[in-house]
DNA sequence: ATTTTAATATTGGGTGTCCAATATAAACAT
DNA sequence: ATGTTTATATTGGACACCCAATATTAAAAT
């Protein structure tokens, strides 16, 4: 695997196409701060120079969706995710679960 | 967070005291590829530095525990990763299992 | 004592991620 | 047409990560 940032966007892409500000929006949601244009778009310069994504204009946004490269790229990061955190989810979530649910004011 | 490899050393440290080359074991098994000291003593030197981890020598070895607020980072990290990848990890667990099932040859 | 082994540690170089700042391009508004 | 807005893009700097290579330290073996 590359890294997650690329991860995480192709794991958008799979689920629908989308221009660079609403994969930015995607993405912001889950970390709480949405990347910056200087984050987003070098990444998807790197995908899309991988073959793992292409892009087509429409007006003044450029649509961007899996390639079949992609599919297989977050197919493979995938697994590696998984085998590297699966387990590591699974345990975090029972974690802060017990913390969420902790009355301890210390 | 800071990373993910200090992200995991923190949460295989959190389950149970080990020196530097258990952590490298440890995370070797979730990676497929056992990071190189030039990789893990760094980790361990910033970690220590920044308070979330404590080291006592004993023969040749250093062995690591969390300190109490190592054991904060953790959950802190924990939070922001169930966050930003909870539902992926959901989601990839389901895919992987998908493609493992699936008999197409091509 | 000397050699070997195991664990820790550092250095140098490269990549991915990240932001702030700036720039370009296209559509829209007036 | 001119100015504004929106989306895309680049640059420069920083940090985490990663390895290969080398060095240091401490125990063990001979």
């Amino acid at each position: 695997m590359r890294g997650l940032l690329t991860f995480q966007i192709l794991w958008e892409l799979d689920k629908e196409e989308m221009n660079g500000q609403q994969i930015a929006e995607k993405i912001a949601i889950r970390r709480g701060t949405k990347p910056t244009p200087g984050t987003i778009y070098p990444a998807l310069k790197e995908l899309k120079a991988s073959g793992l994504i292409e892009g087509s204009r429409e007006g003044r946004q450029i649509i961007y969706r899996l390639t079949i490269e992609g599919e297989k790229g977050l197919a493979d990061a995938s697994r590696y995710f998984l085998q590297a955190f699966g387990d590591i989810a699974e345990d975090v979530k029972i974690k802060v679960v017990v913390i969420k649910g902790d009355d301890c004011t210390c």
